[in-house]
RNA sequence: GGGCCGUUGGCGCAGUUGGUAGCGCACUUGCAUGACACGCAAGGGGUCACAGGUUCGAGUCCUGUACGGCCCA
């Protein structure tokens, strides 16, 4: 510590004005965020940040969750951690295909070749058809897009406050990411844990893509429940089939029964006829028909849904499918093997008014062929039903049957139920909803996309002599060639110009669902495979921060891969955040268009403002977006630049000269300095345990009775004696000048997580270097810093503790607010004298009184004081505030009012 | 239909192991005092969603109901 006696450079007026671009300029110029990769001393404290989606915009509910982790990040840094915070772009898949084909007005076409000299550019006709483009040309306005957007974004979050180590900034479409990705991709082929199969899938036409169950979403639709009539072959008998999907009639390979349904006993095993297309279909038991629903008996299509895919499995059914990948109703030979119609002349006459057309237009197309055959049992009735659909689909999904790779999640079940126990769940609640997910888990995970912009699948398949494709037998590239796109680069062993010919070999045109690359951005981040030094240090990494909703998909996924390929958990803490509502208290989303952007937030309240708005709510819990909370948050800010300009100001003012080299710490000043201590403590303790929320409002409250209350009393002291002649000498000075400078120096360093911007501005008045870099606060060590500012404020200077026992602080500010009370009564100001204060009370608050008198009579303006011991109350230790008796004699001037 | 969370003064929220309801904003009344009027002092306002139960005592524990939110069927 420097022992020079300092001059505090505190501004004469200071204001919030742009700190946020003087200071985040400042942190980047020094690097301040970065981790140390050399550093093998400092314990290591990892963030598994979450790559916010850059074809979205950034929202209220991001600034919440980002703003959590950063507090987060700003606390271990202080408490002495080497932190690795890096930022992450998800900038892959198909959200970044919508983007790019609705801003330029282009859409992909495979087709097309590709044009080196094309330039994307937004069409200044909106209503303009998009231009089809080449695949390549497709990807190169991707990116372009992208890197624009993901400027935009580390904008926000610089001025925001965010302490990113900003040279680690990671993207999922990467050649990183494709490495890694692509390398786990072949890893969990070789062990097992990947298998390619052609099997019925779920299918968006419209995207003309496969889902997974993570992405499915439930809809209400109206529909109609029709009716049919299904024959026996011996004509004499009818039965009854309820269905929504009389399109797919043609499609039908069997009827279903509950096995436990009395009233199909003796049909099992017969057979039925379909109508208009008659073909015969078997009667079978199964466990999943439901007796109540309907008529008990259901159709078996190829496919209507996930339900048929399943009966279709377990009872070894026919495949007849009828809907392409474009949703419509394909051409149909009834006199094939495959159909078989007992008519195929009327079949085919019947099917013409349904063959091309879509799912909708047949199903409609069909109604009518049976209500005009009279194959209505009853009359089609409406109903609201829930159907699956992408989520971000516009129509309901399809069942195709396609070659798609997946990774095994049904067999580990119990692993990943073992591993939700293992981590910490902040809030603990929130591992419910992952245990529900992994024992839902009704499918393998399907990571193939049939889209462009995403990580290719590493793979080839060899074509026959005949031009067959051989999906069984994949042509894999080595470890060391990757990250390889197959639409590109060639197989070892064969020529470029044998790609798509007989005999040569083609590229799986694929790409992986987004979330098989998001789901390894602890490895992406961490150099798994790169750089085993850094990984063997960061992996597991400390910190999964994020949203709740997506616990079944990012969470689950990422556990999942973590543990089959680096056999445990990825980190061992997580932290959900709630979500953002808007003032009616629905969820905020783009698709409600109650969004709330936070640049201008933070242009009206300041990056702090909105900080402290993100850190008063808790992890887990829903939080609106409440402007009233941000003025409060700028309010503190300013507050504390107040304060401490004062504190600061008073610090260095000017003193008596003398020779004493002794202080003594006052009472109410070690007082002070105690709370401050357990507010450390309390700060600390709630941090350790990711309640942000509770450590700043500990801070606050204590920092709001630090102003009110303790400044008030102890002003005139830290003044000091001279032009005031009060009846201050220099060890008491010091003592509340100590005192103050401490406690500013100790409650920005509580403040500095929260409001980065504000309590850096106030330590540069007073102190060298970043407060972002400087110690973490600790109880035990508030004295020695008090000593240390003493030394500093006036050299050679030594503080010593009070040798006084029993001192109750506490009495001493309730007879202040019980003389403030009185002015108020009196409706006169602060300022005015008292003529007299008299308080009655036991021995420990007369003596706690009398210990403090200066300072009382300082703060209230008392010209006299007068305590007295009460007899009835001076039991001992009794300090009780309600038998405190206090007589105030305000000095009106001419006529004196006498309050008690 | 299942799961999780919530329901506390006008609004936003706190209430740790059950012991006479707190905070902030807003509101009312004052105050130009040598940091701050983006301030200071003081004040009014709630039978803690509802119904049972356990207990000497329940906002707090148990059961059920209603409403709201989210997730999954």
């Amino acid at each position: 510590m420097v022992k020079a006696k300092m001059t505090f450079s505190v501004p004469e007026k200071p204001t919030l004005d742009d700190i946020e671009h003087t200071w985040s300029a400042q942190w980047d110029r020094s690097r301040l965020y970065s981790y140390d990769e050399l550093d093998e001393i400092k314990p290591i404290y990892s963030i598994d940040t979450p790559p916010p989606t850059v074809s979205g915009s950034l929202h209220a509910g991001h600034v919440l969750s980002y703003t959590h982790t950063d507090i987060v990040a700003r606390y271990k840094r202080m408490c002495g951690f080497n932190v690795f915070y890096p930022m992450g772009w998800d900038d892959n898949g198909l959200p970044t295909e919508r983007r790019v084909q609705n801003y330029y007005g282009i859409t992909c076409d495979p087709s097309i070749a590709y044009v080196p000299s094309f330039v994307p550019i937004p069409p200044t006709d909106s209503a303009a058809r998009p231009t089809p483009i080449s695949r390549t040309n497709f990807i190169d306005a991707c990116q372009k897009l992208t890197t624009e957007d993901e400027q935009a974004f580390e904008n926000l979050w610089r001025t925001l406050g965010l302490s990113v180590d900003w040279s680690r900034t990671y993207t999922t479409i990467s050649q990183r990411a494709q490495l890694v990705s692509q390398l786990s991709f072949l890893r969990l082929l070789n062990s097992g844990h990947l298998y390619h199969a052609e099997s019925p899938t779920l299918w968006d036409i419209d995207f003309q893509t496969a889902v997974s169950q993570a992405e499915l979403e439930d809809k209400e639709e109206d529909s109609v429940f029709y009716s049919l009539s299904f024959g026996l072959p011996d004509g004499a008998e009818s039965l009854e089939i309820q269905t929504t999907r009389p399109e797919l009639i043609p499609a039908c390979v069997a009827l279903v029964a509950n096995p436990d349904d009395t009233r199909y006993q003796k049909y099992f095993g017969r057979k039925a006829i379909t109508p208009l297309f008659e073909i015969e279909v078997p009667i079978l038991a199964h466990p999943l028909a439901e007796i109540e629903k309907g008529s008990g008996l259901a159709m078996v299509c190829t496919f209507g849904d996930m339900t048929d895919v399943m009966w279709w499995k377990d009872l070894g059914l026919p495949m007849r499918s009828i809907i392409d990948r474009g949703g419509r109703l394909v051409s149909i030979d009834f006199a094939s093997d495959r159909f078989q119609s007992r008519n195929s002349a009327s079949a085919a006459t019947n099917y013409q008014a349904m063959a091309g057309k879509t799912v909708r237009q047949a199903r409609l197309a069909v109604a009518k062929l049976l209500e005009d055959n009279q194959h209505f049992m009853a009359a089609p009735r409406k109903i609201r039903h829930s159907v699956k659909f992408y989520e971000k689909g516009d129509k309901p999904l399809e069942v195709v049957t396609s070659w798609q790779w997946y990774i095994r999640t049904l067999n580990h079940r119990d692993t990943l139920l073992r591993l939700g126990n293992e981590l910490n769940w902040n809030p603990p609640h929130m591992k419910v909803r992952y245990e529900n997910w992994v024992r839902g888990l009704a499918s393998d995970w399907n990571i193939s996309r049939q889209r462009y912009f995403g990580i290719p699948i590493p793979v080839w398949y060899p074509i026959d002599a005949a031009g067959e494709i051989d999906r069984s037998s994949p042509i894999l590239p080595d470890e060391d060639e990757l990250p390889i796109d197959p639409f590109q680069d060639c197989p070892a062993g064969y020529d470029p110009n044998m790609r798509n010919q007989p005999n040569g070999f083609v590229g799986d045109s694929d790409v992986r669902d987004t979330w098989a690359t998001a789901s390894l951005t602890p490895q992406i981040a961490t150099g798994w495979e790169a750089d085993p030094v850094l990984f063997s240090r960061l992996f597991p990494m400390d910190l999964r921060p994020q949203g709740q909703d997506i616990i079944r998909t990012w969470l689950f996924y990422t556990v999942l891969r973590s543990a089959l390929s680096n056999g445990g958990l990825p980190w061992r803490n997580t932290v959900i955040s709630g979500f953002v509502l808007d003032p009616d208290r629905k969820k905020m989303s783009k698709s409600k268009g109650n969004v709330v952007t936070p640049m201008p937030l933070i242009e009206k309240h300041g990056a702090d403002a909105l900080r402290y708005w993100a850190a008063c709510g808790r992890p887990g819990v829903d939080t609106a977006a409440d402007e009233n909370t941000m003025k409060v948050g700028r309010r503190l800010a300013i507050k504390i630049l107040n304060a401490s300009k004062f504190a600061l100001s008073i610090a260095s003012g000017p003193i008596e000269s003398t020779s004493d080299t002794q202080v003594q710490l006052e009472a109410i000043d070690a007082a002070l300095l105690d709370s401050l201590k357990s507010t450390v403590s309390a700060a600390t303790s709630a941090l350790e345990a990711y309640d942000h929320t509770r450590a700043l409002e500990i801070t606050e409250t204590f920092f709001w009775s630090f102003c009110d209350d303790y400044l008030e009393l102890v002003k005139l002291r830290a003044y000091g004696a001279s032009g005031t002649g009060a009846p201050f000498g220099f060890s008491k000075t010091i003592s509340a000048r100590t005192t103050l400078v401490t406690t500013i120096s100790v409650l920005l360093r509580l403040f500095g997580p929260f409001l980065p911007f504000v309590t850096e501005e106030v330590w540069s008045w007073f102190r060298t270097g970043s407060i972002h870099e400087s110690s973490w606060p600790q109880a035990h060590t508030v004295f020695t810093e008090a000593r240390s500012v003493a030394a500093e404020l006036e050299e050679a200077v030594e503080l010593t503790t009070p040798a006084v026992e029993g001192f109750d602080a506490t009495v001493v500010y309730y007879v202040l607010s019980k003389v403030r009370r009185a002015k108020t009564e009196a409706k006169t100001s602060m300022k005015t004298p008292v003529k007299l204060l008299c308080v009655e009370g036991s021995s420990e608050s007369v003596n706690a009184l009398q210990i403090a008198s200066d300072d009382l009579c300082g703060a209230t303006g008392a010209q006299e004081i007068e305590l007295t011991i009460k007899p009835t109350a001076n039991l001992v230790g009794d300090t009780s505030l309600d038998d405190l008796g206090v007589r105030v004699e305000l000095d009106l001037g001419q006529s004196a009012v006498v309050t008690s």
